[in-house]
DNA sequence: TGTACATCAGTGAACGCGCGTTCACTGATGTAC
DNA sequence: TGTACATCAGTGAACGCGCGTTCACTGATGTAC
């Protein structure tokens, strides 16, 4: 029966939410929209009431996700090293690379994102700038130097945290994070 | 009917050849046995005469894609600074991005392995054992300080083509491999 | 070397299954008066 | 404020489709004598 238009706009949220969870940890193809629904105690029927398409909940999920994780990300004092230190200890760690789910979307899809709709794959776009947004606040400066420094830092992050969740090789998750985690806090003479 | 011994073995490493082309091209998921089999000219059912499922060829394929992209890699000469440059430029480029048919499975497949069989994430784990192999060549030693730049610079590696990949913006694909590449060939004290 | 038979690579159709999507239906909510 | 009607969120079954896998069949190859 019909629901308030609270009702309806929470179970949206809900939806999004989900998915956007469900996508990182599982990737897009393996999770389909009645698991998403089941999540939620709901039938699949009534999920086009709030997504024209599979696709488009892809997309908006990737945009949510990518929200969710960035906007609790610093803000002041921006450009202190122990500001750095945190955000890659956060980012290159053990806790990020075993819970996708609420991790950084950029390395939990980075792969398969290429195989998506147009639309996921700028929802995808959009993820990384504002991941590169927040390292440009980290290692600051706007000079072709810092620029290269800030994406080079970012390649290597999303890489360690991927080939560390990749392998099935323990120690070397460990030595893969920890080593990236070391050349991005060390501060480097240029 | 039945056919001779070779081109029986000739068949399988066919299949195996395609599958480890459109596994990096497409994805694993969205490249079925039927598409496979279609692009050599055969049909489905013969498929099961050399592998015993999907899952088996995945894995076979992966360890593959590997072998294939790894045994042309220097071996002479190693540690040569000319040999790294020739390598990073040829690892971190355009190129390998626009071709991932005939790239690295690491680079290809990092993310949605996750998602994978227990024997296909073992394949990509040999993968990325090989590619760290060739890192060891021509950013030589074995102290901890050498291991962990042989970490960090294939994560920053594999990092580049995949995010080179996936975003839509080519301007920023193209700033993230030459960041990476200046990173990498840049001789630095310590 | 020649013959008879067993093997098995490849065919093509069928299988069950899960997927994204559609649809008639329901009943509470929103709206017009 | 109250009433009558339109709307529409969610249900549950059905749809077509593509997938991995199986299977009876074929005929050339391999093997035993």
């Amino acid at each position: 029966m019909r629901r308030s238009r609270e009702d309806t706009a929470e179970t949206r949220r809900r939806i999004l939410d989900v998915a956007s969870r469900l996508f990182r940890a599982r990737g897009i193809a393996s999770v389909g929209v009645a698991d998403v629904m089941g999540e939620l105690g709901l039938t699949v029927g009534g999920f086009y009431r709030h997504f024209a398409s599979k696709d488009a909940l892809v997309a908006e999920a990737i945009d949510a996700a990518s929200i969710e994780t960035t906007s609790r990300k610093p803000r002041a004092e921006a450009g202190a090293s122990s500001t750095r230190r945190a955000l890659v200890d956060s980012y290159v760690s053990r806790l990020h690379v075993e819970n996708p789910e609420r991790g950084c979307p950029v390395a939990a899809l980075c792969s398969e994102i290429a195989h998506e709709t147009p639309a996921a794959r700028e929802a995808f776009s959009r993820a990384l700038e504002r991941l590169l947004d927040i390292v440009g606040r980290v290692e600051p400066g706007r000079s072709k130097r810092a620029r290269e420094r800030q994406l080079y830092a970012a390649a290597a992050a999303v890489g360690a945290v991927v080939l560390a969740r990749a392998t099935t090789d323990r120690a070397l998750a460990s030595d893969l994070l920890r080593a990236v985690r070391r050349e991005l806090t060390t501060a480097r003479p240029r």
